[in-house]
DNA sequence: TGCGATGATTAGGT
DNA sequence: ACCTAATCATCGCA
């Protein structure tokens, strides 16, 4: 900028006392233009330089319950969140300067006319404050753009849902070994569930996840599950049977194992009696008969 | 590429 | 706080 302009500016600082760099951000406390500007600033995109963005991904990410770093996902958000950042920066830098220039053209003009009429203080501090308030409402939707900008960056990075993967081929055994060994009741137990969790590598809210899921679907459709029950079962049967070896030695007079109420959903009269269910696969399994069908085919009991 | 499977989210209930 | 049920969005396979 040219030093004899910049004269001029001052010039009109000391008249109107008007900052002329910052008029937007400090005049008026406008509500909506503190929410943008305390979002920017919580993204990282407005603000120091460095580190905010990262603090503010690493943020996201933790409440999105990731725990693996994902480190290629991180640094591709924040590649795009700095992207933002500059243009954001550059555009506003550009913003300003066009409204300093414009200033100090309106400046110029005044003082031209000035050798022809007067000008009052008040003139001139009315044009300025046109000229601001013009230029600041464009800041404004500058500023909106850009949250608008980082809100869709951050769904599409941050939400959990697009970035789902399938568990892996152990976790799901363990988990449906667990559901299928409990299928009376396969509601864990907040430490179950932390144990489930520590076992399959995931958090323990997924592993609430999964049971949620797994039982609303196995309600629905228990036909399309039997084979896996029947596997599962299989599975548990086996083990059963080392533990039960062991234990005959033991002693003969052990109590019976607990009583079966049948699993039953919340706030529903749901009786599987699976628990029975179970047993005759156990001893079909034994026999080599197959288990006779206890549901219909809509999943309701026979 | 279509479609079923699946993990996550949400609304509404207790 | 935890559940069910519905739904969303992605994965993964034929």
């Amino acid at each position: 900028m040219k030093p004899a302009l910049f004269s001029v500016l001052c010039e009109i600082k000391e008249k109107t006392g008007l900052s002329i760099r910052g008029a937007q951000e400090e005049d008026p406390p406008d509500p909506q233009l503190m929410r943008l500007d305390n979002m920017l600033l919580a993204e990282g995109v407005a603000g120091p330089e460095k580190g905010g963005g990262s603090a503010a991904a690493a943020a996201a990410a933790a409440a999105a319950g990731s725990p693996t770093d994902n480190s290629i996902e991180h640094s591709d958000y924040r590649a795009k969140l700095s992207q933002i950042r500059q243009i954001y920066h550059t555009e506003l830098e550009k913003y300003e300067q066009a409204c300093n220039e414009f200033t100090t053209h309106v400046m110029n003009l005044l003082r031209e006319q000035s050798r022809t009429r007067p000008i009052s203080p008040k003139e001139i501090e009315r044009m300025v404050s046109i000229i601001h308030r013009k230029f600041s409402s464009i800041q404004m939707q500058l500023k909106q753009s850009t949250c608008e900008a980082v809100m869709i960056l951050r769904s599409r990075f941050l939400d959990a849902r697009r970035k789902r993967r399938n568990f892996s081929k152990q976790a799901t055994e363990i988990l449906n070994e667990y559901f299928y060994s409990h299928l009376s009741n396969p509601y864990p137990s907040e430490e179950a569930k932390e144990e489930l969790a520590k076992k399959c590598s995931i958090t323990v809210s997924q592993v609430s996840n999964w049971f949620g899921n797994k039982r609303i679907r196995y309600k629905k459709n228990i036909g399309k599950f039997q084979e896996e029950a029947n596997l599962y079962a299989a599975k548990t049967a086996v083990t059963a049977a080392h533990a039960a070896a062991a234990a005959v030695q033991n002693s003969q007079t052990n109590s019976p194992t607990t009583p079966n109420s049948g699993f039953q959903m919340k706030d529903e009269e749901f009786q599987l009696d699976s628990a029975e269910n179970k047993n005759t696969l156990l001893t079909n399994m034994f026999t080599g008969g197959y288990p006779a069908p206890c549901y219909q085919s809509d999943g309701r009991i026979q």
